[in-house]
DNA sequence: ATATAGAATGTAATCGTTAACATTATTATA
DNA sequence: TATAATAATGTTAACGATTACATTCTATAT
């Protein structure tokens, strides 16, 4: 048999109302009602059905978040920290991994949509931005993480890439590297990009010109890191040190180090972008720019959920930008 | 505006009936008739109410899964293989923490259940049988991933916990350790119980007794894996082999031996179970139990959209069990 | 005792779909 | 051409809650 409200509206003696005002703690409700009520749910195992509720309030409590990729511990991190204040805040999360494919991020976007979550927490591939107006005008707020897009109309919360890169590279230089070279990726988005202008523009101060031989552009992927670093040990002009702008590709940075039989920082000096927890563990010690990606994820989310709850649709208002910063942490990757 | 299917349906002409038919793609619909629908959706820039949808059709196309913790990387790739086949067999993920607390559990399930997703992933707690049994019987399937939980009606897919620990152990002794020690978690889920007696009895057939001292129960995390190698290696009794039971307690083992000052494999050897994917740049690169666990996942929510399809409601069959094997992966953490 | 305000509860429309059933259009067959 | 069979479309009642509005209590003041 079927429980819904109506059952226990009727074995309770009184309107499927009073029973919703009793679910919604309502006060004006007599408290021997309210009691009895209450009997009836606990005695007939009552649960609401949200989708009928979400249906009628308009309101889901669910979140989305569009990631890359779960499996890269950035993006498990962020995935932790949003689905944390998610549930403080009663709130569900939907959980999609976007692959970097603008495809995949529609596809995602329009589901979302069309199950009318209450915000969106995105880290954009920057291809969607009409798509992205559109829901937020449809009264959905959006906060994009991680990365900026030029002419989306919403909040931003990201890391002070450039001057993380560019404290990364003046260290190396600091600690006599001449060679430096720079392993990165999507440089037509802002991480990419302004991590790359952080390396260049420290070069540059240093007065050292940019050797296009020593920037390689991947997918931010571990298997790039390989495969990126084994061309710049083999090829003319082989670095003194590498600083490389992703966690997947200092992995990969590292593993194809130790491939090719160099040691760290003898033979090279490694600095990475972002700090893993494997970092003290690793062969060696991994010198690192650290970025505070719980924070990151956490601000986010307070945001969205702000944004929901002043139900600030668009506005027309200039979205805001949060920027965190970076540390630099030094270990034994670097002489 | 609000434009829903009654706007479509005026626009185009034709009933509501119609536009729903055309949406869900049934043949009856004549070519010109869809055409005209079609033309309208797209004028109309309409996109289904997948809330009302799913009312109706009682069907949410969602399915819940429930992890301990996706910063670990164990759940992280769990998480990844779930929504890959979900997303693949056009059902979203709703994530969960349950951070290994029955409370928390318990009030996941009964959020999935009240918003009727159409299946559950659940890594038990152990704690909740009851209420997850409810939750089989009012129809939503479950399978747990994992850990076996005695009493509750479903499929279950595992890996041999046993026979990982018992060669891992085996390897050890193989090597000439000769007091090897144990750190593990949660003796009340299977997979901290099994590896335990694997561990037991792989000692037990080489004819070594078991000192208590030596077996530390910890929670699975990265500070318990610090503190209990930390205990061991300031004990009256110094092991000369620890054989860890999860990547998380690995990882702060590794951290423990390193701040203590101690080489490995020469003062102490270390096999780990699961293999993460810094294992090879670790210093020295490490010695592992690996797990499927990505065919983990996968295998779980393959079982779980084939329930679902089957409609396979609680039955009263006996629930199967899918076990996977694991692999020894021997690098340079034991001599 | 009665009027009246305010509290408590009830009635019924609504949210946006789907699907059972009813009706109309079309085609084939005699 | 009439009729049966079938295809195409329409009408409307669900799905299970919430909520605007209507009604009935209850208590207080006169």
């Amino acid at each position: 048999m079927k429980i819904n409200i109506k059952t226990v509206a009727k074995e309770a003696g009184v309107s499927t109302a009073t029973v919703s005002r009793v679910l919604s703690d309502y006060i004006g409700v007599k408290d021997n009602t309210r009691a009895k009520v209450l009997d009836t749910i606990k005695d007939l195992k009552y649960e609401v059905d949200s989708v009928a509720r979400s249906l009628r309030q308009r309101k889901t409590y669910t979140i989305g978040i569009i990631v890359s990729n779960v499996l890269s511990p950035f993006y498990s991190i962020i995935a932790k920290s949003v689905e944390d204040k998610a549930r403080e805040s009663g709130y569900k999360l939907i959980l999609c991994n976007g692959d970097d494919d603008p495809k995949k991020e529609l596809e995602y976007l329009r589901i979302l949509k069309s199950n009318k979550v209450d915000g969106i927490i995105l880290t954009p591939t920057g291809k969607n931005s009409e798509y992205i107006n559109n829901i937020i005008e449809s009264g959905i707020n959006v906060v994009l993480l991680d990365r900026l897009v030029e002419g989306v109309n919403c909040d931003s919360v990201i890391v002070d890439n450039y001057n993380g890169s560019f404290s990364a590279v003046q260290y190396l230089l600091s600690r006599d590297y001449k060679k430096i070279a720079f392993i990165g990726g999507y440089t037509d988005r802002t991480t990419g990009l302004k991590r790359l202008e952080g390396y260049s523009l420290a070069l540059k101060e240093a007065g050292i010109k940019v050797d296009n031989d020593l920037v390689k552009i991947g997918d931010f992927k571990k298997e790039s890191g390989v495969r990126l670093t084994k061309e710049l040990l083999e090829g003319t002009d082989v670095p003194d040190a590498i600083f490389s702008s992703n966690i997947d590709m200092t992995l990969g940075c590292l593993i194809a180090i130790k491939n090719a039989g160099l040691s760290i920082p003898e033979d090279i000096g490694i600095v990475g972008f972002d700090d893993p927890d494997w970092s003290t563990i690793a062969d060696p010690p991994l010198t690192a720019i650290s970025q505070p990606v719980y924070l990151l994820g956490l601000t986010a989310t307070e945001m969205l959920i702000k944004n929901i709850d002043d139900d600030k649709s668009y506005s027309g208002n200039k979205p805001s930008i949060i920027t965190l910063d970076t540390s630099l942490i030094i270990r034994n990757s670097t002489r």
